[in-house]
DNA sequence: AAATAAACCAAACAAATGTTTGTTTGATAA
DNA sequence: TTATCAAACAAACATTTGTTTGGTTTATTT
């Protein structure tokens, strides 16, 4: 059980060449699950299914079933944090800066693949602990926004919250009605940016 | 099989005084349930507990577990429709009625108890049949925010459609964030509304 | 008081659940 | 070649799941 004497020369980079390569299949899989049927809704077994392996071999690459919850949250937000990041390089202006960011955001959560819509939805209200684990990260995001609505040229009676509040749940409500092929998220988000700056 | 020939006289109004005295108990327990851990992830053993029975005795009450998420919704729908009319009464102005309205949907949202969380948060991508049958009832309710906005003095180039979505989204995912002692829900709707008014 | 029917219990049911175990496979490294 | 080790299988594990069955209590009606 002791760990073994280190050797003079280094234990050359483990070198471990095709190591876990089937994780993101896994993970691809889980996320596909989660968001169509919810994380209690989804069996090992579904996933372990569309992944083409047994149940059991899914612990070689993930520890439970919770492990596999954060794994898609993480990638989630790595993702639409990234997303929204790159939608700003450049970008001047607190109106044309917040819009552009919406959109972004709209973007992966609506055409962007799986991951974001689980991160959105999937509040974990089953575990106490899986929601102390994943909070931080989500507010983490969040706080961009904070920042950009900070920035805004609004009058000192207008309270910030709630133009964060109001468009972040615009936002993120809208999985639930957007159906592909209908206005695009970028002509959405514009259309609620114009609507709070009040151009009516 | 057949049905019972009726008799001449009717089967003078069944008369089950106190029938069936249990199922609100049932269903107060079943929504409660069912917001704070889901659909899935909520078992008939806890519903039955909750209430001072055992799971099988709910069978006498209600078919099955599905056949109790319907009825949760229902019940839901019904409150939240009756609040928002009530609260609509005799309130003119349309800026003023659209307020009226978004702060009792907010108000039984946060602080009206399970039901109408379950029907906000609980749309089922479980059972397609039980989506076709809530799905109109839905719908209904949500048309009276559909007359409200196309009531508003709006320029001919506001889309009407991203009023109502915005302003529904943002109340709807405000169940995420508020918190009891917070900010009223009626204060919350002001603030909303007078962002969309675009006055600031 | 007798009859009826609703409400409930106690126990079981088959199926599905997340997870563990022991073993086999196939590639890589010595 | 031989040893190693990640990756997967096959099978079982103990629980939990929604639901069914048959009998018993309880309340209402005749």
């Amino acid at each position: 059980m002791t760990a073994p004497v280190p050797a003079t020369t280094e234990p050359p980079a483990p070198r471990r060449s095709r190591r876990d390569s089937r994780r993101p299949q896994l993970l691809d899989a889980a996320a596909r699950r989660f968001r169509r049927g919810g994380y209690s809704a989804t069996s090992m077994r579904d996933i372990a299914g569309d992944a083409g392996m047994l149940a059991g071999s899914m612990y070689h690459h993930f520890p439970s079933k919770e492990d596999l919850l954060v794994a898609v949250h993480e990638e989630g937000i790595r993702r639409i944090t990234k997303a929204v990041e790159e939608a700003l390089d450049g970008v001047r202006g607190p109106w044309q800066r917040l819009e552009a960011a919406a959109a972004a955001h709209l973007a992966v959560l609506l055409d962007g693949g799986d991951y974001a819509v689980v991160v959105i939805r999937e509040l974990p209200h089953e575990s106490a602990a899986l929601r102390r684990t994943l909070a931080p990260v989500r507010d983490a995001y969040e706080d961009i926004f904070r920042r950009l609505v900070d920035d805004l040229p609004l009058s000192a009676a207008t309270p910030r919250h709630h133009v964060r509040l109001m468009l972040l749940g615009a936002l993120n409500w809208s999985q639930t009605w957007y159906r592909p092929g209908g206005e695009a998220p970028e002509a959405i988000a514009r259309g609620f940016i114009r609507l709070l700056r009040g151009e009516h």
